[in-house]
DNA sequence: GCCAACGTTGGC
DNA sequence: GCCAACGTTGGC
C-alpha cells in the first residue's frame, strides 16, 4: 500500500529547477532536523510513494510539481558536516539522529498556488492548509491526491 | 519585518 | 513532569 506526501522546499536552497538539472532529477532531501517528519521517512515512507513538490518560504508558495521517493531511509551526512547549516553537535556517527530519502522529480507542473489549494472545497483538510502548519512533510490523503493530479493533467503513477 | 503557531530546551 | 523562555517556520 503506497503513501502520498507533501514535501516542503525553499526554492533558494533547493528549487524544482535545481532538481530537474540533477542526474536522474533526484536529489537526496536534506536537512529535515524535525523528529515527526523525520519520523515519516524514517517509518513509512516506501520507494514509489508520491509526493507533490511545494515551494515555501518564497513569492508564491505552493504546488510546483510531481515526484516520487526514491529511495529508503539512509544517514543524512550534514548532521556531521560543521561547516553545514545543518551541522549537528550532538548527533553520534553510530545512533544517527537524522536521516533522508531520495526524491525524484516526474513532472514540474504549473504552480498551483497556496491560495488556489484554499480555495478549493475537494481539499479540506490537507495538511499544509491548516492553521499554524509548519512540518516539512506532511501526509497526504489517497482522495487529496487523486484530485490534485488530476488538476495538474499528470499521470497518477502510484 | 511582523507575528502566530509550534517545537525544543533547561531550570526546578 | 511542568512550564517559561527561546528558536524556528512560513505566510503575509
Amino acid at each position: 500500500m503506497k503513501n502520498y506526501w507533501l514535501m516542503k522546499a525553499e526554492p533558494a536552497e533547493a528549487s524544482i529547477d535545481d532538481v530537474l538539472t540533477m542526474p536522474k532529477a533526484t536529489v537526496p532531501w536534506t536537512g529535515v532536523r524535525n523528529y515527526q517528519a523525520r519520523n515519516f521517512m524514517r517509518d513509512a515512507m516506501q520507494v514509489g510513494d508520491g509526493v507533490l513538490f511545494y515551494h515555501s518560504s518564497c513569492a508564491e508558495p505552493g504546488i510546483v510539481g510531481i515526484a516520487r521517493v526514491a529511495s529508503g531511509a539512509y544517514t543524512d551526512p550534514t548532521q556531521f558536516d560543521p561547516t553545514s547549516h545543518y551541522f549537528d553537535a550532538a548527533s553520534n556517527p553510530e545512533t544517527p539522529r537524522w536521516i533522508l530519502v531520495d526524491v525524484q522529480v516526474l513532472h514540474k507542473t504549473r504552480n498551483l498556488t497556496l491560495p488556489e489549494l484554499r480555495l478549493d472545497p475537494e481539499l479540506q483538510g490537507l495538511t499544509v492548509l491548516k492553521k499554524g502548519n509548519r512540518l516539512s512533510i506532511t501526509p497526504v490523503e489517497a482522495v487529496h491526491w487523486r484530485h490534485i493530479v488530476a488538476m495538474l493533467g499528470v499521470p497518477d503513477f502510484v
